[in-house]
DNA sequence: GTAGAATGTGAATACTTCTTCATGTTTGCA
DNA sequence: TGCAAACATGAAGAAGTATTCACATTCTAC
């Protein structure tokens, strides 16, 4: 099914995640269309017939490593708020956990982004299940009286998109603000504006 | 020089601008790499040599449709919050005008984000570039006492990072938002929850 | 109108990549 | 231990792409 086969036994599960390894690391470094097959398999340190036992293309290889990185995204995000008491912790939380993450595993734009170019229903898909999990989550402190009563679902959209692009910022366009210390400050800082109501009411 | 030679006629200027239109299509719907110069010259109606008048290979001409669409987002967004009075008007007028700009050139976000792929440092420095033109207008405004005191290259990608995504919500995932009013409500509803602080205080 | 510059052509060459498959090796288990 | 299934190999054929270049056409200035 979905175009891969997966091993039976332990060597070939050994195969198997090193294949998907190399290819991470590879569509990170040098993008999905401009790395091959061959390039995979010798970097996986195996021939490239062998590649073709587990996976039928590039592409189903492309999109294990995509639904499997936001599986480990979701996870971990989820994982971090877990302890907040408010919605006001848990953005929070889950703001400097996501941060954290990209910085920790830099090829999760690059790699997830891609999808654009690959296949844009796949991009779709991610976002759009991301955001359906987000709108649960806020509906919930809605429902508790926590936030103030906007659209959920573009809240969600905006929520990920300051996230995103401050992820950005902090690991791709300004590396010197990569330390622990200094994304939770950032973060703070930020919520702290916007929970002001960002803009100064004028008389 | 840039690997780009301006064509010095009209007729001239007329094959060079079909190039650069067939490419930003071709680049929008099949993707960098997938498009072949071989390609990009048929669809403007010109013969492969042709293309290689004016660009010495598929990169320079990626950058230049790149670099351009900054520009054209910038003054179009730009003029949009021209007549604003307040910081506040301003975020919400930018807001709309590039949302309702990237849904009618939905090439936008695939060209831009392609970066990624084609060359890292075009993607750093276009998303730098406009973090530094937002941060001037912001700190007027914080200058004008309009805005809460908080970190503002921070808080420019934080924006930027809720049009972009807000932008992709209204436009590929729920394309049915994308009427001019639902737009408009869209974000009024947005900031007006931003603006009162997003999350109820709680005794 | 004419010279010379600018523009336009596409077949041919050189290069790269995908995918198959005949054959060999290792593993799990009765 | 033996054997069937799983796993592994990489050369070779098929398919595709970038770039060049000798030659043709069009434009512009005088």
């Amino acid at each position: 099914m979905n175009g891969i086969t997966k091993p039976l036994t332990k060597r070939g599960q050994k195969t198997f995640d090193a294949l998907v390894r190399s290819a991470t690391t590879l569509f990170h470094t040098k993008g999905y269309h401009q790395t091959t097959i061959a390039e995979i398999a010798s970097d996986a340190g195996v021939g490239v017939g062998t590649f073709y036992i587990y996976f039928c293309d590039k592409y189903s290889l492309y999109r294990f490593v995509l639904l499997e990185l936001g599986h480990v995204i979701r996870t971990h995000t989820t994982k971090a708020i877990q302890a907040a008491k408010t919605r006001r912790e848990a953005e929070r939380a889950g703001m400097k956990a996501f941060i954290k993450y990209i910085r920790d595993y830099p090829y999760a734009y690059t790699v997830i982004w891609q999808a654009l170019q690959v296949d844009k229903s796949l991009f779709v898909n991610y976002y759009k299940d991301f955001s359906a999990r987000y709108v649960r989550g806020l509906r919930e402190a809605l429902g508790e009286g926590e936030i103030v009563d906007i659209d959920l679902e573009t809240l969600s959209y905006a929520l990920m998109g300051i996230s995103n692009f401050v992820g950005l910022q902090i690991t791709m366009f300004e590396p010197h603000l990569q330390k622990d210390e200094m994304i939770d400050h950032l973060v703070d800082n930020l919520f702290d504006g916007i929970e002001k109501g960002l803009f100064v009411k004028k008389v």
